[in-house]
DNA sequence: GAGTGGTCTAGACCACTCA
DNA sequence: GAGTGGTCTAGACCACTCC
C-alpha cells in the first residue's frame, strides 16, 4: 500500500483548481462525473465530492443533480468577512482601546428605525449612545436602539464599563442579523464626536440583530473616512 | 430499519445550535466529543464531525485536537459577501443596465497606485475609466488599471462594448483578490459623473486582483452615497 | 503515551432533475 | 426511467496536541 500516496480532497481541489485556471476547463464547461474523477485520481467518490462541495461554496463550480457540475460563468465569488467586537477589532491592530457611554435613555422609537426594525414609531426602546477610541483617536460613534421587550435585562445594564456590544453578543449569543455599508455626510453630532473636519463624510455600518423573529437591536455605527473594511477571497 | 428516521448531519446541527442558543452549553464550555455524540444521536462518527466542521466554519464552536470542541465566546462570524458582476448586480435587482466607455489609453501609473499593486511609479499600465448605469442613474464610476505585462491580450480589447470588469472576469482567472470598503469626499470628476450635489460623499469599494504573485488589475468603483452594501450572518 | 478531531474508503441508498 | 449529485455508514488509520 502507497500511504504515503493517498490522495486528499485538498490534492483534487488544488488540481481541479488548476485546470480551471488553466483554461483546461473553460467557464461554463461540464466537468466529468463523480465517479469518473474517482476513477482517475484513484480514489474513492466520497473524497472527489468533498472536493466538489468546497468548490461549489467557493462559487467556482455549480452543481445540478443529473446535469452534472459546470465551471461557474462569472466567479461570483463569496468574500469572507470577518465582523469581530470593536474592541477586538482595535485591539487585533495593536491599539489602545478605550470606551465611553454617552447617553443612556428609553426614548420613543424616530420612525425610520422603526420601520426597519418592523416596529410601531414612537414604541419606548432603550438609546444608548456611546463612542469607541483607538489610540486616542475617535474610531467609532455607535449610536443604538435596543428592544426592553425581546431583552429585557438590558434595562438593568448600566453599559458604563461594558459597550452595549460586548454586553449584547455576551448575552444574547445566537441570532440572525443584518449588514448594511453605506457612506454619509457626517451629521453635526457626528462631526463633532468623531473630530472631524466640516464637510467630511462617514463610513456607516448599520446592523440589525433578530432573535427569531423579535427585533433585538438596531446600532448605526459611524467610522472617520479614515476607516477601511477589508476582505480577501 | 427505520430508513426515515435515519438522522441527518442538518439534524445535529440543528439541535446543537439549539442547545447553544438556549445555554445548555454556555460560550466557553467543552462539549462531549464526536464518539458521545454520535451515540447519542444514534448515527455515524463522520455525521457529527460534518455537523461540528460546519459550525466550525460559521464560528460557532472552535475545535482543537485532543483538546476537544468549545462553544466559541464571541461568535466572530463571518458574513458571506457576494461579490458579483456590475451588471449582474443592476440586473439582479431588477435595474436596466447601461455601460460606456469613458477612455482607454496607456498612462503612467499614479504612485500611490503603484505602492498599492507592487509596482514601480510610472510604469505604463491600461488605464480604463467607464460609467455603469441602472435605470438611467449614475450607479458605478469604474477607474481601472490593467498590467499588460500580466494580461497582454487587455491590450487588444477595446472595452466599447464590453466593461472590463466582465472581459477580465471571463478571460482572466484570478488567483487573488483583495476588497477594500471606505467612504470618501467624492472628486470634481467623481461629482460630475456621478451626477452628485457638491459636498456629497461617496461609498468606493476598491478591488486588487493577482495571478499568483503577479498583479492583474487594480479597480476603483465609486458609487453614490444612495448606495448599500447588504449581507447577513 | 493517549485522547480527540481529520480524513479516507467502499458500499449503499436516496433525491432531484432531465428527457 | 435513468443519470448525477447528496448523504449516511462502519471501520480504519493518521495528525496534532496535551500531559
Amino acid at each position: 500500500m502507497s500511504d504515503a500516496g493517498r490522495v486528499s480532497y485538498r490534492d483534487i481541489g488544488a488540481e481541479l483548481s488548476r485546470r480551471i485556471a488553466d483554461r483546461i476547463w473553460a467557464p461554463g464547461a461540464l466537468i466529468p462525473g463523480e465517479e469518473a474523477l474517482a476513477q482517475e485520481f484513484g480514489c474513492a467518490r466520497a473524497t472527489v465530492n468533498r472536493a466538489l462541495q468546497q468548490l461549489a461554496r467557493d462559487g467556482i463550480v455549480e452543481r445540478k443533480r443529473k446535469s452534472g457540475t459546470r465551471i461557474a460563468i462569472s466567479p461570483v465569488r463569496e468574500a469572507r468577512l470577518a465582523i469581530p467586537l470593536v474592541r477586538q477589532e482595535i485591539e487585533g491592530k495593536g491599539g489602545a482601546y478605550r470606551y465611553a457611554l454617552l447617553s443612556r435613555a428609553v426614548e420613543p422609537l424616530p420612525e425610520g428605525i422603526a420601520a426597519r426594525m418592523g416596529l410601531t414609531a414612537a414604541d419606548p426602546l432603550l438609546h444608548v449612545r456611546a463612542l469607541h477610541w483607538a489610540d486616542g483617536a475617535p474610531y467609532q460613534y455607535e449610536d443604538r436602539w435596543i428592544d426592553l421587550d425581546t431583552v429585557p435585562a438590558a434595562g438593568e445594564a448600566d453599559f458604563s464599563a461594558v459597550s452595549p456590544n460586548e454586553w449584547l453578543v455576551s448575552s444574547e449569543p445566537f441570532s440572525r442579523a443584518e449588514y448594511v455599508f453605506r457612506a454619509a455626510a457626517a451629521s453635526e453630532e457626528e462631526t463633532a464626536l468623531l473630530e472631524l473636519s466640516p464637510g467630511q463624510p462617514v463610513f456607516l455600518a448599520e446592523r440589525l440583530t433578530w432573535l427569531l423573529a423579535r427585533p433585538i437591536t438596531f446600532v448605526r455605527m459611524a467610522h472617520p473616512p479614515s476607516h477601511r473594511v477589508v476582505t480577501r477571497l
